[in-house]
DNA sequence: GGAACGTATCGGTATTGGCCGATGTGATCA
DNA sequence: TGATCACATCGGCCAATACCGATACGTTCC
């Protein structure tokens, strides 16, 4: 039952639902999702402690970057509740601005590289 | 994405996943709930309180007696999740404890009437 | 080595949430 | 009408959590 309700937790705060929604498209650094969701990087830190304790993503060290990724099953939860609430989360303000900007950044990745890679 | 967070946060307690697993086997009275989970009324009240702001119950007033039922989008939203986790709720045995006991409360109604329905 | 950056963690504060006993409310029954 | 029962709500208490700025840690680059 901990892991359902841990879960659960993950997805009951709307901050949190943004970041897995964001991660749906894809592995992201700290500050890309910091960026995309206008949110401090403590707050987004430690909500990403609350996602990782649900054991839904995998974390990756790149050079100074940390890249958080859905694993498996996460994304197959995902998909049924995103999926479930698909009408309301398509009505979604917020969620609409952060897959927005959430594009305009991975539009400036070079190369791979996440966080302003100017070599 | 409000009507998501609140359902998260219904399932985002033990109690309350208790709760709604109780009422997947069906119409279950506050009395009987209480009785089969071994949680203090009050406790079970405000429990309630959080699932039916998230809008997965429908209630039913009958003489004394107050009928929770899961409303059918809660059915399909729980089917999904419990089937989800399914191997992991299998082997919980609070849950299997809480089934056992509602199995003889429910066994002790008599035509309908939920709680020591002496006439 | 030192500066700059990305991320995690800490300290503090305000809010929320769980639990309980007590009280309030509405229905039943004598 | 008064007693009793089922349930909801309140008040108090404590733990957990959201948020932020500040700090610590590790990496990269000079």
């Amino acid at each position: 039952m901990n892991e359902l309700v841990l879960a659960a937790k993950a997805l009951a705060d709307p901050t949190r639902v943004r970041v897995l929604s964001a991660l749906r498209s894809g592995e992201l650094c700290v500050c890309e999702l910091s960026d995309a969701l206008g949110v401090t990087q403590s707050t987004l830190s430690t909500h990403l402690q609350v996602i990782r304790e649900a054991d839904l993503v995998t974390t990756r060290k790149e050079g100074k970057w940390v890249y958080y990724a859905l694993n498996s099953e996460a994304k197959r939860l995902l998909k049924g509740v995103f999926d479930f609430f698909a009408d309301e989360l398509a009505s979604a303000p917020l969620l609409r601005r952060d897959a927005d900007r959430l594009k305009k950044r991975l539009d400036e990745r070079e190369d791979g590289a996440c966080c302003r890679g100017f070599s």
